[in-house]
DNA sequence: CAGAGTTCTGACTATTTGGTCAGTTTTTTT
DNA sequence: AAAAAAACTGACCAAATAGTCAGAACTCTG
């Protein structure tokens, strides 16, 4: 990553990530082959050397980033309470995606685009980490169908699915964009899509909003 | 595109479609930007200027390519009958493109691909087409939903859940086969997925497989 | 088999791009 | 304020890559 042998001033972690920032942008349009360092000194406002001083080399500005957007959704998906309610667990790491989703669509789909190119740019540690994610949950749900709380379902396909549709979203925003003829999608549409997505969801494991399978 | 005035020969054709194989695997790959000519070229097992012979640039060929994919798109999802019952007709749409994503991994890839990257390399044509199938079959499940055949539902979002499911399959492989620990998914791991995103699909609907929603 | 048309290819070019580096400027430390 | 360290940058370079082209080789037809 950065040279080995230097002191890092709070004024270079501020120009770094400003270039990280830039570097996001640039990653999230371009994907990894297509973005261009020069395109990101640009954009950040300074000479492309600059950017060559703070990160070695592109795959290093590229891990960076990535690394950033991991941290990102570590952050957001809380781990589950195993007593809770199936239905209010779905419906909350449901409305947690989608508003993820609605304020980091850069990050989101960088991270797509990595899951489409086979992870080929993640690190051992992350995909690690990614994976713990999905076991914990597809546990959980195991658990519940065992209780007879939620219908019998693969766990793993109900994830893929919550996954996929709020990832597609974000992902294909250009398709959306152009069914639904807008430029942008709204607060209100995020909502009313996580509304949408709760709904089907639920209805897959048997489950009414805010309400367990036996009540 | 090729040159304009030039007759094509059986064999010509032949060694078109060749190449077009193999630039087929390779930009599945590596995407558009990380495509290489002369990879696609020895792929094929001809020197890079005959690739560059057939087409005339990269953007051609990757526009070859892509129409290749779109026409295998439209000729696997047949029109959809009125009167027929929506569970099987859901039932059989979701099985016909898992099958797709089955003998076409690669295709289906490149598609999705290019969905991410917002469709920067489908021309208008191709654009137009993709959203007729979306619109015909959204306006076919609102039918069914006035008439009470099945529980209401966005019809654009049920069709999402539908393509961003098998889709994400095809696209992230790599992570499928990182949870499941296997190699590659054989015959009978497809069945199994069509099954299961059948259930799931049709639960959302309220429907049976096999039965209308009034029966 | 001769000539026309098509297919093929090695060698070359122009350009782009990631990355280096030596030396300058700015900031921090003593 | 002087020394040291960090931040910065213009100029450069080597490698890679899409695309060109002149002419050779092959194939088909009259």
């Amino acid at each position: 990553m950065t040279a080995s042998g230097r002191k890092i001033t709070p004024l270079g972690n501020r120009r770094r990530d400003h270039i990280l920032k830039a570097a996001e942008a640039e990653f999230e349009k371009y994907g990894y082959e297509g973005a261009r360092i020069q395109r990101i000194a640009d954009l950040a406002g300074v000479p492309k050397a600059n950017v060559l001083y703070y990160f070695a080399s592109k795959t290093a500005l590229y891990d960076a980033v990535l690394s950033n957007v991991v941290d990102l959704w570590n952050a957001a998906l809380a781990p589950i309470d195993a007593d809770a309610d199936p239905a209010a667990v779905i419906e909350d790491y449901i409305r947690m995606k989608v508003e993820l989703t609605r304020l980091h669509p850069a990050a989101t789909r960088i991270f797509a685009q990595e899951m489409l190119g086979g992870w080929q740019h993640l690190s051992a540690h992350l995909r690690r980490e990614t994976r713990e994610w999905t076991g914990n949950l597809a546990a959980e749900i195991e658990n519940w169908i065992r209780q007879g709380r939620m219908l019998p379902v693969d766990p793993f396909h109900l994830i893929f699915v919550i996954w996929a549709t709020t990832q597609h979203y974000a992902e294909s925003g250009a398709q959306v964009r152009s069914i639904y003829r807008k430029r942008r999608l709204t607060r209100q549409d995020h909502d009313r899509l996580a509304d949408s997505l709760v709904t089907m969801v639920l209805r897959i494991c048997g489950l009414e909003p805010g309400h367990d399978h036996n009540s």
